[in-house]
DNA sequence: GCCGTTTTCGGCCCGACTGTTTTCAGTCG
């Protein structure tokens, strides 16, 4: 796959090129050719092979050309001459908040400037202020950009921002004039991590609540305080800072402003462009005619004038969802049941009884335990002995609980020699399993691939679990041929889990839509080991509702007798 | 550099905030 690394080439180019001044519009199409290229489902070099790179929006001749040069020698020459001419560790200034490229650029050739460092000691020797357009306080927002860079890993898990910003809200709207009050950006959007929060309200009195939103207790700094727009810098839990930002909108605006600034940038530019070419402007305040306003109280007004259907946020990426008709997306309202959970027989926090009275305190009609089998001995896997008396003490509770129907299920290790932690005529004994990778996540892909092969092969396997083993921020994905997986998943009937943890989102949502286009079956399960973790859905339905799931590919929306259904059938059509 | 029922030139999204060079350029989203 030779896309992430064009990608990145031409992105460095962007970079290098906006250093030197270069006019940017020139300096765009290269980003925008990066993001094309990234977005990819097929190879560049089978694109080059069928001449059809330049049938991609954003590759023109140029850029076209530059794709085949890399295919040739591996290098691009002008990537290599700009290269030539900076630091290579430049680039990451234009990380620091304050400091864009002009700024940069002036560092550089003024004091040699070319990392972090140099900008800390240019700093702290005063050198800084000498130069021409920067001043004291210029420096000091730098070295708190410094500092802000250092301590804040660059972006939160989706779960960690969301209750930072649902807190934050309620407080802002409790303020007095503060009548509605929304989260906009990349958290309504569901993306996996968050760069900020952004929040949008209506107030009588503008600058009065940018006032007040920038002395709440939990800002630890302020970044900027206007009359409609301030900007602080909160905590995280396990240490370093987000950026909450706050707006404050007319109130025949706001669903302009929501629109506007729910993003992303790309699906914006193109909702704009939407306008012009129907001869209007769309900007946050509304959607214009001349002077007179069409559209913008309501983000649904502004799709209908401009001829769409109205895009669920989780789609405004710009992947197609301009050219895909209507949405016909799950919902929380789908969900009947959750597929994979844990208790305290493995390593879960909470008991059979308590974890199925959460479920149905959810409104789940069903819910699946699934502990760890026997290799997980440092989750306390369950031997064959322990899985039958666990079996046993799931139909007790079942049979004493009404208003929810447990399944015994189990989530069955796929050892690193291929083979499952159990053999067939145990697994046959459960009413569902889910079969994950724990263990040896190193192996090369050949191995790899015919571990996940052998589980989605196997008749009694219904679910693939959290199938790329990856840890958001902390561990990447496994080495696997996705189209293959997919295939393979598609042909057997064997499910694909979407992992709504936050620590995972596994399947991702670009790997959620290939499965989608190839008709696998899906499941959205939390993994939960508490009763709360069992909350965690939503984030697993943003990240279906991304991969443009629909309801009636998720397992879990289907009535109990549908899944019971849906399991024979999968074991006779595999042969069991 | 890309693009095209305004099609081979002349556009390319746009407004708020900030600091400083006091009238606007740079940055950000």
């Amino acid at each position: 796959m030779n896309n992430p690394r064009v990608a990145q080439l031409f992105d460095q180019i962007a970079d290098l090129m906006e250093f030197k001044g270069e006019n940017p519009f020139r300096v765009n199409s290269y980003r925008k050719a990066a993001r094309a290229i990234r977005d990819l489902r097929e190879d560049v070099a089978v694109l080059a092979e069928r001449n059809e790179l330049r049938k991609v929006p954003g590759i023109g001749e140029a850029i076209d050309a530059k794709i085949r040069e890399f295919l040739t020698t591996g290098q691009i020459a002008l990537h290599q001459e700009l290269i030539a001419q900076f630091p290579p560790t430049l680039p990451k200034l234009l990380e620091v908040p304050g400091l864009g490229p002009k700024k940069v650029a002036l560092l550089y050739s003024e004091l040699r400037v070319a990392s972090v460092e140099d900008l800390k000691a240019a700093i702290e020797s005063g050198a800084i202020e000498k130069i021409p357009k920067f001043g004291k306080k210029t420096a000091e927002k730098l070295l708190e950009g410094i500092r802000f860079l250092s301590e804040s890993s660059q972006r939160t898990p989706l779960a960690e921002a969301l209750p930072i910003a649902e807190t934050i809200r309620a407080t802002v709207a409790e303020l007095p004039g503060v009548s509605r009050i929304e989260i906009a950006g990349s958290l309504r959007r569901g993306c996996e991590t968050i760069g900020d929060i952004d929040l949008l309200c209506v107030a009588d009195d503008g600058p009065g609540t940018i006032a007040s939103f920038t002395r709440l207790p939990q800002a630890s700094a302020v970044r900027a305080g206007g009359d409609t727009k301030g900007s602080i810098l909160v905590a995280k839990p396990r240490g370093g800072e987000i950026q909450v930002d706050l707006r404050v909108v007319p109130r025949e605006s706001f669903g302009a402003a929501l629109q506007y600034f729910t993003g992303s940038k790309e699906h914006n530019v193109r909702l704009r462009q939407r306008a012009i070419d129907r001869g209007w402007r769309l900007n946050e305040y509304g959607l214009f005619e001349g002077d007179v306003a069409i559209a913008g109280a309501e983000e649904e007004e502004i799709y209908a004038r401009l001829g769409l259907p109205y895009v669920p946020p989780e789609c405004r990426e710009d992947r197609g969802e301009f050219d895909c008709g209507a949405f016909c997306f799950v919902t929380r309202d789908d969900i009947r049941g959750d597929l994979h959970t844990h208790t305290t027989a493995s390593d879960g926090r909470a008991s059979i009884e308590e974890m199925a009275l959460a479920a149905r305190a959810l409104g789940y009609s069903y819910l699946a335990i699934t502990d760890h089998s026997k290799s997980s001995v440092i989750a306390n896997g369950l031997s064959v002995e322990r899985l039958l008396q666990h079996i046993e003490d799931i139909r007790a509770v079942d049979a004493r609980i009404g208003g929810i129907t447990l399944l015994a299920g189990i989530e069955c290790d796929i050892l690193p020699d291929a083979t499952l932690d159990y053999p067939d005529e145990v697994l046959a004994r459960l009413d569902w399993v889910v079969a994950s990778i724990h263990t040896a996540q190193g192996q090369d892909r050949a191995q790899l691939m015919k571990r996940t092969i052998a589980a989605l092969e196997n008749p009694y396997v219904c679910v693939l679990g959290h199938p790329s083993g990856r840890l958001l921020g902390r561990r990447d994905a496994m080495d696997l041929d996705w189209d293959e997986v997919i295939r393979t998943a598609a042909r057997t009937g064997t499910a694909l889990e979407i992992n709504a943890s936050y620590k995972r989102l596994d399947l991702k949502d670009t790997h959620v839509r290939m499965a989608i286009d190839a008709g696998c079956w899906l499941t959205i399960d939390t993994d939960a080991h508490s009763t709360a973790e069992l909350g965690y859905m939503t984030y697993g339905i943003q990240t279906a509702r991304r991969g443009y799931a629909p309801p009636d590919r998720i397992l879990n929306t289907l009535p109990l007798p549908d899944l019971r259904a849906w399991i024979t059938q999968r074991r006779a059509r595999a042969g069991a």
